[in-house]
DNA sequence: CGAAAATATGCTCGTTTCGAGCATAAGGAG
DNA sequence: CTCCTTATGCTCGAAACGAGCATATTTTCG
């Protein structure tokens, strides 16, 4: 093999979940994900990210898994570099953190991704630059209406890179203007960052939303017992929108991957079981979470 | 960002499905996937890839989607490399390929993911060599059943990497011996291939297999018009077992991704309907297929 | 202390989706 | 004309879902 040398970055996204808002661990006061270049000594990739991820926040990662790889549109003069994008999954530790490095809420950088209580931020702050972006194109219309859930077209949660990238596409965030794309009305609310780390956080975050329907990784988020609604409070936290608690708890004892530790929570109302997620699990890993189709036979 | 730098290589798994059966375009008569190394002009990495699986088969890639992303354990004096695959859905066309390119049913490399028909395969072929490896270790065994379906465990199709890793890991593929692991037993039915383009190729079963059941990307591998028992033999090829005809029509038609050419085929018995996927759709490309849950409140 | 507020939990009901099959329709081959 | 083969329609019971009603326990507040 050959080809020209390039440079490898990795990119970590560590997500917690505390209290009911999603966080993500950040460089510069919330305008960079972790990151550094692999390095000759790292055993591998993910060896390198942690390494990084640690040395850089102070915080180690937890459970890690790889997001996207993507180059550069070859920028001259340093020499190529591409970037491999970890999604890392981790609690939020009271460990105070050293100069900028912080958590922050995620819903800073996407404000209409967070749909627990009702706010109209896209009607008045979206759609009228999807409106102007859109006039005179029934292809943007369609995809605008598809992603953002208007003219009657569902929300779907998992939209969220989808709904980044039309919104970049249409001029409607600062990285767009940043990258000097023309613009389309003012933009859409929410926190800049630099360089496409907010593009990687909302590949994590569309990443997260659609796995934990299908695989038990929200265990990864909480802390050893929890009461179920703490669950669904995390759950919701990541989705963006509320459950049907009932149901929920109807779902979740279905599965069959949590035992009670017998003992309780205690709180404003009536106490909680506490639960565990049940350790046998943890070396299965195949189903879980699963609600599979396509009968056989 | 600095670091040392490092070679990137680019992979394709460049798959069709022709009467029946899944096919992967393979150089060197079936050991090898298409590869190359990204080149500074190459605009992006997936035009970088298209070029290199183009020049090297002389068939074109259809639709592509990124795999995974991984790193060599720092083979010292060639310098470091990462290898970038992707997954391609293509048409096998007739037309000639050169030298030693060729499509080859990818259940030569993989035989016990086939269960279209009942073949003893796992049990003859497999089972002793990890009953021999899972011997004396718990959670060995537990892994096995879970992987293959043993001890009364559901066989889970989209399990092609993690076999493939167990296996490997038992000792039980060639390619582990090529590497210096211990064997537990008769190598696993199955050609080999170079490097880890096997895993690849493994990887690239499963995320189609996963895919299939909520993205409507089956339509990449089809023909213009279609019979539903076209649709459905394909899918069958892809998933390894067979589906219930009268549901798998009741569901598609549910889905009402598809609409009737007006023609019908001609086969042994009764004239089938040809269908069309329906252009609109393809905008879409957000729901479709879909069948998630988690009521919302 | 008694009532109101805040949670936790149990259960019901009508609707859909799923898994399995029975039955009928429409060509081709002998 | 009859049999074979594949296409299609429909039904039935089970399981999964979406929405609520009802009750049980505690804490909080007047």
């Amino acid at each position: 093999m050959s080809g020209e040398p390039i440079h490898a970055e990795l990119i970590a996204v560590p997500v917690a979940v505390t209290g009911a808002r999603p966080r993500v661990l950040t460089l510069f006061d919330g305008s960079a994900l972790p990151a550094g270049p692999l390095e000759s000594g790292h055993r591998s990739l993910q060896a390198g990210l942690r390494n990084w991820a640690e040395r850089l926040t102070g915080h180690p990662l937890g459970y890690v898994e790889q997001l996207y790889t993507f180059a550069d549109p070859a920028r001259s003069r340093t020499g190529r570099s591409i970037s491999i994008s970890y999604l890392a999954l981790t609690a939020e530790t009271r460990t105070p953190l050293g100069g900028r490095v912080s958590w922050q809420d995620w819903y800073r950088y996407f404000p209409w991704e967070d749909r627990r209580e009702k706010i109209a931020t896209i009607e008045t702050a979206i759609k009228p630059g999807l409106d102007h972006w859109s006039a005179g194109s029934d292809e943007h219309r369609a995809r605008a209406s598809l992603c953002f859930g208007l003219d009657g077209a569902a929300w779907n949660e998992d939209l969220v890179l989808a709904r980044y990238e039309l919104l970049y596409e249409a001029g409607l965030v600062r990285e767009a203007a940043r990258d000097g794309r023309p613009a389309h009305g003012a933009f859409a609310p929410g926190a800049i960052m630099t360089a496409d780390h907010r593009r990687i956080l909302a590949t994590a975050i569309s990443r997260l939303r659609a796995k934990i329907k299908y695989r038990p990784i929200v265990f990864e988020l909480m802390p050893e017992n929890f009461t179920l609604l703490d669950l669904q409070r995390c759950i919701e936290a990541i989705a963006g929108h509320t459950l049907h608690k009932q149901n929920f708890r109807r779902l979740i004892e279905s599965q069959k991957l949590l035992e009670e530790t017998g003992s309780l929570a205690s709180g404003s109302g009536r106490p909680a079981k506490l639960f565990r997620y049940r350790p046998e699990i943890l070396a299965e890993r195949a189903h879980a979470g699963t609600r599979l189709t396509l009968a056989r036979s």
